[in-house]
DNA sequence: TGTACATATGAGCATATGTTCATGTATTGT
DNA sequence: ACAATACATGAACATATGCTCATATGTACA
């Protein structure tokens, strides 16, 4: 058998505020425009040292060591050290659908709404 | 002929400042357990009156209409008034999706990475 | 052992975000 | 016209976020 899909309120079909915060949570990762970057890059890339990914995002070492930090305490991304270097690599096999989708998303639907 | 995906800075792959902003912007969306539990409450009953969305996520009317002006603004959701009432319909089409992919996303794989 | 290189991390700081509280606007009923 | 209802909005405020700068850690090589 399996658990029930999420967590349910009898009685009620409304997202739990447990639920609800474990969700978010995984889209405040992709809500910054630089991890969005890293992600992205490392979905193209499949491996990439620290510093390749602050080059390709253009942003500073010290700056994608912390967004890496982040993506990587959630279990997005993975490291590895191979011997002064530190290479990282999506960890999480449905990031890349989700990325899909809004992209999709982005592409179909946008402009300004009153 | 369709247009390309993505701007694509010619001779990399990496996702573009621009692009990755946008996208981050439709996640930055859906990175509030609040507006999230909004979104689903949408996505189940169809079309809610704001007080009922209060209710349901359990915040106050004033905190609750604010949410749905960013959402609003943002385009995913869709107002339209009857008599004092504002009713509140998802517009984008995309989000269920994106809400999918994220709970199945959640199911799988959660728990402390190091 | 000492130095250089690659990355990680903590503190501090500026900005962004979400809430509350007060007030404004639209609509209905008396 | 007036009061009541339903919602929207702006200001103020507390907290969260992401950056920089300084410093720590780990590895390679002389």
């Amino acid at each position: 058998m399996k658990q029930p899909a999420l967590s349910q309120t009898p009685g009620t079909l409304a997202l739990r505020r447990d639920d609800a915060e474990q969700l978010a949570a995984r889209f405040k990762l992709l809500s910054d425009p630089g991890r969005v970057q890293i992600v992205y890059a490392l979905l193209e890339s499949g491996e990439l040292r620290v510093g390749e990914i602050a080059g390709t995002v253009e942003a500073s070492e010290s700056a994608t060591s912390h967004q890496l930090r982040q993506l990587r305490l959630a279990g997005l991304v993975r490291a590895n050290r191979v011997g002064r270097e530190v290479r990282y690599r999506i960890a999480d096999s449905h990031v890349r659908l989700l990325l899909d989708v809004a992209v999709e998303h982005y592409l179909h639907d946008h402009g300004d709404h009153r």
